[in-house]
DNA sequence: GCAAGCTGCTTCCAAAAAGTAAGTAACTGC
DNA sequence: GCAGTTACTTACTTTTTGGAAGCAGCTTGC
């Protein structure tokens, strides 16, 4: 067993922190089938506000995980695509994905308390009401 | 090159939503170690608020990745133990551990804004000033 | 037998993050 | 020169998180 209550590795720390944030698994996700442009990355995910993916792109950039590539066209056009660092993350992914086709239960969505507040089975008393 | 562009599969959308909240995680791999109980959880992890980590253990607990064992004491002890589900979220925290040890540099922790505003190249104009 | 301490939460309030919608900039086509 | 497209940004609202204090049920000290 655990006797040591060791402070976890500030790497992990660093990476859960990132995964961490809303839509940072999704969009790489997506970014592993190949670059995506803003728009594609958008409708794809289909629930996510611009504002936010334009917050996270400029994060994983900075991160150094995904890099903007803009293509001058006339017709302009930007890409984010995988650096080496964001294309190791997909066995992450590709670790989340087997255990959700594995356990997650498509009836039951149980996203951020949508159907199930609490399915707790005593109101957290210790004796008596 | 993709052409379809499949919605993402629910399963794995469902999956990064519940590693998308907050310290969601950090939380599971210290249970990866051990049932814990609240105090010790709060100990290790250090930087989250009580209020949010009693929300995410009822929540784990509502997905039925985690379960809350109450030992009667006397001195009452409550303590959350990973269910099957949950143990089976193991190979995503390695995973995600692997890559953490050999992407993640220390020196820079690049959390939330901390240190790195914007390595942005250009300031997002397309012709001129 | 009662104040003081411990564990495990919950409540209240302020701050930060995410959602919503409209706006902007550089084009294209008409 | 006006509508449409792409890629964002800005302003404003709602939700989530953080921080600290409170509370319930015990135990210990005196």
């Amino acid at each position: 067993m655990h006797d040591d209550l060791s402070p976890l590795c500030s790497r992990f720390l660093t990476a859960a922190d990132l995964l961490g944030r809303r839509w940072t698994g999704v969009i790489l996700r997506i970014l592993m089938d190949g670059p995506c442009r803003f728009g594609e990355l958008t409708e794809r995910i289909g629930t996510i506000s611009e504002r936010v993916l334009s917050e996270r792109l400029k994060d994983l950039e900075a991160e150094g995980i995904l890099e903007r590539h803009v293509d001058p066209g006339p017709p302009i056009r930007s890409e984010y695509r995988l650096t080496e660092k964001g294309q190791a993350f997909w066995k992450v992914i590709d670790e989340l994905g087997k255990w959700a086709e594995r356990w997650v239960d498509v009836k039951a969505p149980a996203q951020k308390g949508v159907g199930a507040k609490s399915t707790r089975a005593a109101p957290r008393k210790r004796k008596s009401a």
